[in-house]
RNA sequence: GCCGAUGUAGCUCAGCUGGCUAGAGCAGCUGAUUUGUAAUCAGCAGGUCGUGGGUUCGAGUCCCUCCAUCGGCUCCA
């Protein structure tokens, strides 16, 4: 008998050899029925594989990650003998799970396939899973998993298995299909139920672009059509909300061939809310004890040397800028610190001035590889929401936490609820990769988590992620519908203070070096506003939305009254329109829906004799006659509960 | 940068295997209509078919170059 440890603590016994499966069915047949894959002590087995000593078991079902790894890992092989069916003499690569879904490296050699085979391939795939087959490990010597690739010309599996060890080879075969596999499958091909081939693209081997390239098929699997049908719903969700469609139609921004690649141009709407964030966030600064700097665009080659961004600029990097003089070389600034740690070297500081924190929308340049632009999110010129705070070593604690109030801040204002934060710390095996004293980066790590623990934060430590000049934590954020984006960094860096030399007159009459923490809310204006766009749909928040209100007169006659609405809205400060277009009221309606106002205020007869408006919200609901300072109070009453003060 | 796909009017798209002056809807303009909660009607105008080259009697359609966009890969101080 062999003592079974599940996670809730309990202690069961089971005959030698007993599977996953006999443990789940031990529970309950409904386990046992969803069970697709487990983990006995730390490393994932099969729900069928024979356990053969104590151990601790941890069964996965669909609703796990883990499980869902292993339903996709293991649709990765059905489409591999799909595509091995429908294309002989394809080179099979590597086929793992991914966050959502999986993928095959395919050699196709002289094939190629698009979009229009896709339906076939889900087709057949369908059908051998139908055929409802086990998957089944066995183990393999070296010699012959060699020998069977070797035998198939497929110089990729066999580089794989030369860089295995003998003895820890397995094979997974199910129906006719075999594959070079370390494990982790459903028990059956029958549990899937619904497969669907998403896109294809090219991946190189390995990574490598020297390596050559294959192609790489992208799919999904679920246990039921209708997860299928519902995931799909969400791709198109996420489509219509594209910040990039968005941008568009809502003439936020757009871009220029002459103008060039990621470098975006913001259009006057844009524009103004763009303004509306930076003095939003201005305020919050202002009152946190942020004193704004401005820094001129380029830098000498010099600041950048001394800062070590030089050494790794290279040729595929904006290029210096030269002058008439010979020898003298500017660049294009890719980050502010070098030139805010400049600011601070303007004048000697005692410990009794800091911290000292200076911001500035800053706008820099970076050369991103043609092929990684993207919308707004990924650019070559955008503006950084920067601030550098310089601080004692006894101050960052507390600096830490005002940056995260500052954070929280920025999310909570703009319906970001849902985030938990990461904090990314040495790797301690490795302490040649950090520089800085040991002694200040356990204070750093310290001061970040105790941080992130006194302001309540739901956090996860990673270790080795830090950046070798400090420790950092990242928000990471969902959004509406459920993707996580990385927003908001603070970072403690140890590396500029001292290329730059800073110091501080410390209450000993000495000179110290404070610390400097990097820090940006929003990351850049750029991103923000596109996660913004595709987080609310292009619904902004009233407070940031472009036109607040728009006033539709019924007919001509009622202009006039029309006027006088606006004219009360914007001595409230409500940013609203008239639409008087000789048009009918069902299309001017159609159109302020479309163009995404909250609000719409229908002014004809009755409004114009009782001196209201009728209300109607965007999406439909009917408010009905109010007052013209009954609706300021409302629009108040919205910006007011969604935007508090910092 | 690499692989693949795409590029037709301001926007969304048609245009079969190359064949007369390249089509539609929306937006725009003109006129009629004066309108009550998601599209009033009619007319007009608008395109060197991304760019440059080639094949052909003939190219939006086939081939090549470049540019841009999209999906990935690599990269991101």
């Amino acid at each position: 008998m062999i003592k079974i440890t599940l996670p809730d603590g309990s202690i069961k016994e089971f005959p030698i050899g007993s599977t996953p499966m006999d443990v789940a069915r031990s529970i309950s047949e409904g386990l046992a029925r969803n069970v697709i894959s487990a983990d006995f002590n730390g490393t994932t087995v099969e729900s069928v594989t024979p356990l053969n000593e104590d151990g601790h078991l941890t069964l996965f079902t669909w609703r796990n990650d883990e499980g869902k790894k292993a339903f996709w890992h293991s649709t990765s092989h059905v489409v591999a003998q799909a595509l091995e069916e429908l294309y002989p003499g394809i080179k099979l690569t590597i086929g793992p799970a991914i966050e959502n879904g999986f993928y095959y490296d395919v050699d196709f050699g002289e094939q190629g396939i698009s979009e229009k085979d896709f339906p076939e391939i889900e087709k057949k795939a369908l059908e051998i899973a139908r055929g409802k087959h086990d998957f089944k490990m066995r183990a393999v010597s070296k010699n012959d998993a060699l020998e069977l690739y070797k035998s198939q010309g497929n110089e990729f599996k066999v580089e794989l298995i030369e860089n295995l060890e003998d003895g820890t080879i397995t094979f997974c075969d199910h129906d006719t299909f075999t594959d070079l596999c370390r494990g982790g499958h459903i028990p059956n091909t029958g549990i899937i139920k619904a497969i669907k081939i998403l896109n294809v693209a090219g991946a190189y081997w390995r990574g490598d672009e020297n390596k050559p390239q294959l192609t790489r098929v992208y799919g999904i699997s679920f246990p039921k059509q209708k997860e299928l049908t519902e995931y799909l719903q969400l791709l198109e969700e996420a489509k219509k909300r594209d910040h990039r469609k968005l941008g568009k139609e809502l003439e936020l921004f757009t871009f220029s061939r002459r103008v060039g690649q990621g470098l975006p141009l913001w259009l006057p709407k844009g524009a103004a809310l763009r303004e509306r964030l930076e003095q939003f966030l201005k305020k919050a600064q202002k009152k946190a004890g942020y004193e704004m700097v401005i820094s001129p665009h380029i830098g000498q080659k010099e600041l950048y040397v001394t800062s070590g961004h030089y050494a790794k600029y290279g040729e595929d990097s904006f290029q210096p800028i030269h002058t008439p003089k010979e020898d003298e070389e500017f660049l294009l600034k890719p980050m502010n610190c070098p030139h805010h740690c400049e600011i601070y070297n303007s004048k000697p500081f005692s410990y009794r001035e800091l911290p000292k924190r200076y911001a500035e929308f800053g706008t820099v340049y970076r050369y991103e590889q043609s092929g990684e632009l993207h919308g707004l999110t990924r650019v070559r010129g955008f503006t950084q929401d920067d601030a550098h705070i310089f601080c004692t070593p006894e101050q960052l604690n507390e600096e830490f936490k005002n940056v995260i109030d500052l954070s929280l801040y920025v999310l909570n204002s703009l319906g970001f609820d849902n985030y938990r934060a990461q904090v990314s710390v040495r790797d301690l095996d490795n302490p040649e990769k950090y520089i800085g004293d040991p002694k200040n980066w356990e204070k750093a790590e310290q001061a970040i988590i105790n941080a992130a623990e006194e302001k309540g934060l739901e956090f996860a430590i990673e270790k080795g992620e830090a950046a070798f000049y400090g420790p950092k934590l990242d928000f990471m954020v969902k959004d509406a519908i459920g993707r996580n984006w990385q927003l908001g960094t603070i970072q403690v860096d140890y590396n500029l203070p001292e290329r730059f030399d800073l110091s501080y007159k410390g209450s000993d009459n000495e000179l110290h070096r404070p610390v400097m923490i990097h820090r940006a809310p929003f990351g850049s204006m750029e991103r923000f506003i596109a996660l913004l766009l595709e987080h609310t749909g292009g619904n902004f928040p009233l407070w940031l939305i472009p036109d607040q209100a728009i006033i539709l007169p019924v007919s001509e006659k009622h202009e006039k009254y029309a006027e006088k609405v606006l004219n009360s809205l914007e001595n409230h400060e409500i940013r609203a329109l008239v639409d008087k277009r000789n048009e009918t009221v069902g299309k001017k309606i159609r159109e302020a829906e479309m163009n995404k106002i909250p609000f719409m205020l229908i002014v004809g007869e009755n409004e114009e004799s009782e001196n209201t408006v009728s209300v109607r919200k965007h999406g439909g609901e009917d408010l009905g006659a109010i007052s013209v300072s009954g609706f300021v109070d409302l629009v108040e009453k919205e910006i007011n509960s969604t935007l508090k003060s910092f």
